[in-house]
DNA sequence: CAACGGACTACGCGATTGCGTGGCTTACTT
DNA sequence: AAGTAAGCCACGCAATCGCGTAGTCCGTTG
């Protein structure tokens, strides 16, 4: 219920890198007149506000909203080198994509936040807020795309039944270990650690080292 | 702009699943207060909740507002229960913790949103209207905790410089295959496989099919 | 042009692996 | 008490693997 003191200078420096000429001039009138924006900038590209981040002077930006189907370099390829050059930034993703291959990859590039373009202008305003609360402003939607992602791979949870003893010989097979070693290692007769190999392939339907380490990491039991 | 048209009927039946009597009574009462809002009920543990789901008669949640630290059965623990028992159902975590560790357990188990308590009670209310809107509802700073998550990974997308034939090499070895099936299907010579083997093991730091089978699908290169 | 390094192809040998087979102990069923 | 299933341990052999070694092609460098 306690709010954490303000720990952001009350004063943004907004970038907006949208090729839409109308949607820009817009939305750039609407954000300048938002409490706590200092300035807002336009850019049509990628490359043209890489190229006003290494020129001289001019105030660095403290949040981009930065579309993603642009001309010349995609948004998405934009990110790690916006971050690379405007130390600091928070970087928002304002597009219209929500299909969750785009998502994924904004998201995996490094972007702070993740609205959409057909919400109104107040959830950029919100979006701002999120920021200055140390929080990372997303759409709904783009949310349960995320859960949906990280949801899947848990009823995949399977441990196909192993013992204690193949457990603890698949693991070290997985670190790349010989059958030798992992003998030594458990004290065990290389004979047996071979038993135990096969039991592993019958249960996890492979007869290769590589097929069962494959599927073991896939499968996230190590 | 244009918000669509309202798809969920106008009343929700909200379950409260909370151990803190006072937080429980405080927060049912707000909720109830809420537009759209037909009915709460609260628990104070998952078995409860579970008992109350499978007792014939009753009207089925279509939101459920669940706390992570209960007595008993935790709320990562029941959150794949409720879902299973009560089909439809939302299930909002809505806990104090926002360590990444019960966050991502959380979301795992199937969470459809996370709210923390130390927002006000709007936020419940927002979260409604997400989930009206077909989103799922997320506390900021839980976001920001995902979207750091998927971000990591990525600078490591290193491919250690890998050559065309070993890249080819090492994607059948993952698979499971041997040399001579992999020199069959590449038209090579067990021989020459083999020596791309062995670069690749050079590449990687290894020195065993295991090891680089295990690397290669960690690092996600396939 | 010669020299050089990198990518690719190839051979042979000793060590390791995959698999058929069998014995032993514990625990639960009949 | 006999039966039976599961986990654990072990042997031996054919197939496979890891490694030292070497030749060819090609783009770059001096």
């Amino acid at each position: 219920m306690i709010a954490p003191p303000d720990p952001v200078p009350p004063s943004l420096v907004v970038w907006l890198i949208e090729d839409n000429d109308a949607y820009r001039i817009a939305a750039s009138r609407v954000i300048e007149g938002m409490r706590d924006v200092r300035a807002v900038r336009g850019f049509r590209s990628c490359e043209a506000a890489l190229r006003a981040l290494e020129a001289p002077g001019g105030e660095p930006p403290k949040v981009i909203l930065l579309d993603v189907g642009l001309p010349g370099m995609s948004g998405i390829e934009g990110i790690p080198l916006l971050r690379a050059r405007a130390a600091g930034a928070q970087i928002i993703v304002l597009t219209v994509f929500e299909d969750s291959e785009k998502v994924f990859r904004a998201i995996c590039a490094g972007a702070d936040g993740y609205l959409l373009k057909g919400s109104s202008f107040d959830a950029v305003r919100d979006a701002f807020d999120e920021l200055r609360r140390g929080g990372a402003p997303m759409n709904g939607r783009i949310a349960k795309l995320v859960l949906q992602a990280f949801a899947k791979p848990a009823p995949a949870q399977t441990d196909y039944g192993l013992t204690g003893r193949e457990r603890e010989v698949l693991e070290r097979m997985v670190k790349g270990l010989t059958k030798k070693v992992i003998a030594a290692e458990i004290s065990l007769s290389i004979h047996t650690v071979d038993f135990h190999l096969r039991s592993i392939y019958q249960k996890l339907h492979v007869h290769t080292r590589t097929g069962a380490v494959s599927k073991a990491v896939r499968e996230g039991l190590f």
